[in-house]
DNA sequence: TCTTGGGGTACGCAGGGCTC
DNA sequence: GAGCCCTGCGTACCCCAAGA
């Protein structure tokens, strides 16, 4: 029967760790509610003052993309595109149906639930005006309509004739060129495996975060519930008591994992006036583990985010006092949560 | 032999109600 | 606030038949 998903506790053992890419990553494609039909329709302005919108379009043959094709997505696909090396060839080889099954941990006989999930992603259009910065510090945009990726299953042919001997996609030549050009942030791939979607959801868009807390000496990582719940495609609530109950569902695998030692919940409103609550997230053991081992298994930067701060002589040496602390430390949660401004939330 | 597709059934999880 | 229980939807599993 179904394995029960086991959250592993123990951070003394050494991690797996899994490559994205972090531009497009933040981004919702897939819809983790359970119920209802929620338009992933994002608009608002990044921390540059510059205006972006996100818009996913599913088919309306296969269906919104789910959890089975956010878990291809993040643990095969994104597996396979690390593997690829920094250029990203066009094609690239899945394996089996079956194959992919086992690689996720899922019985060989859910390969046509497998082949609807690919579809759904393969179908799942993306209308985007998104800025980023390259590796080389060059800034890029995305503008257009595209889907992510073709898929071609195993005894189809591709456009030279050649017959498939496995599942492959297609690389979309708009996500190729963010592919080869965005930077890569590092997560535990073990751990994204043995995650719930939405508490794995949480923990993809909450780590920069959280490692800047841990890097900056930070007592705890916000992130406003607003925030995840739209870029996660969650339902939103209002009412304080609903919120937390629903977080609280989400926050239990990463405070059982060490990932997060406590949580607490602060009242605000969004630009709307709309009710809405910063996170407060104490970082684990487990989180302090990952980011000690990931600043030195390599040399890439970890995705945190350096702020302004005055230097210890100036410190000492000036005024500063409860004041100065004061203002660093709401300058470093304006830099830290990224501050983008969202006018409303997707229509329901 | 390997892979795919379909149908029936059981399970997991988000959401909701409720208690302590 | 934390946690238990229930519901309903979506997913996972199992089995078997068919095709390459």
């Amino acid at each position: 029967m179904k394995p029960k998903r086991q959250v592993r506790k123990s951070a003394a053992l050494p991690f797996n760790p899994i490559r994205v890419e972090r531009e497009l990553l933040r981004f919702p494609i897939h819809h983790l509610a359970k119920r209802g039909i929620l338009n992933i329709d994002i608009r608002g302005k990044d921390k540059t003052g510059k205006e972006f919108r996100w818009r996913v379009s599913p088919s309306r043959n296969y269906g919104e993309p789910r959890e089975l094709a956010y878990k291809l997505d993040t643990l095969l696909i994104n597996r396979r595109i690390e593997e690829a090396g920094r250029s990203k060839p066009k094609v690239i080889r899945l394996g089996s149906l079956r194959a992919i099954c086992r690689e996720l941990g899922l019985s060989e006989g859910c390969s046509s639930d497998i082949k609807e999930a690919l579809r759904q992603n393969a179908h799942t259009g993306i209308t985007a005006k998104v800025s980023y910065q390259g590796q080389d510090g060059v800034e890029r945009t995305i503008e257009g309509d595209f889907n992510r990726y073709s898929v071609i299953f195993t005894g189809e042919r591709f456009s030279n004739g050649r017959k498939a001997d496995a599942v492959y996609i297609i690389l979309n030549d708009v996500y190729r060129e963010v592919l080869n050009n965005a930077g890569t942030r590092p997560l535990d791939y073990d751990y994204l495996k043995v995650l719930p979607p939405t508490a794995q959801r949480f923990y993809e868009l909450v780590s920069p975060q959280v490692f800047a807390a841990i890097k900056h000496k930070l007592p705890f990582a916000k992130y406003t519930y607003s925030n995840f719940c739209i870029y996660s495609a969650l339902t939103r609530y209002t009412i304080a008591k609903q919120v937390k109950k629903q977080m609280y569902k989400v926050m239990q695998p990463h405070k059982r994992s060490g990932y997060l030692e406590a949580v607490a919940f602060e009242e605000t409103v969004d630009s709307d006036g709309t009710p809405d609550w910063w996170i407060h997230l104490t970082p684990g053991e487990k989180a302090h583990s990952e980011f000690r081992q990931f600043s030195q298994r390599t040399n890439h930067s970890l995705e945190t985010h350096e702020p302004f701060l005055l230097s210890g002589s100036e410190l000492e040496a000036g005024t500063p006092s409860a004041d100065v602390e004061q203002f660093q430390y709401n300058l470093l949660w304006d830099i830290i949560t990224e501050a983008i401004e969202l006018p409303s939330e997707p229509d329901p």
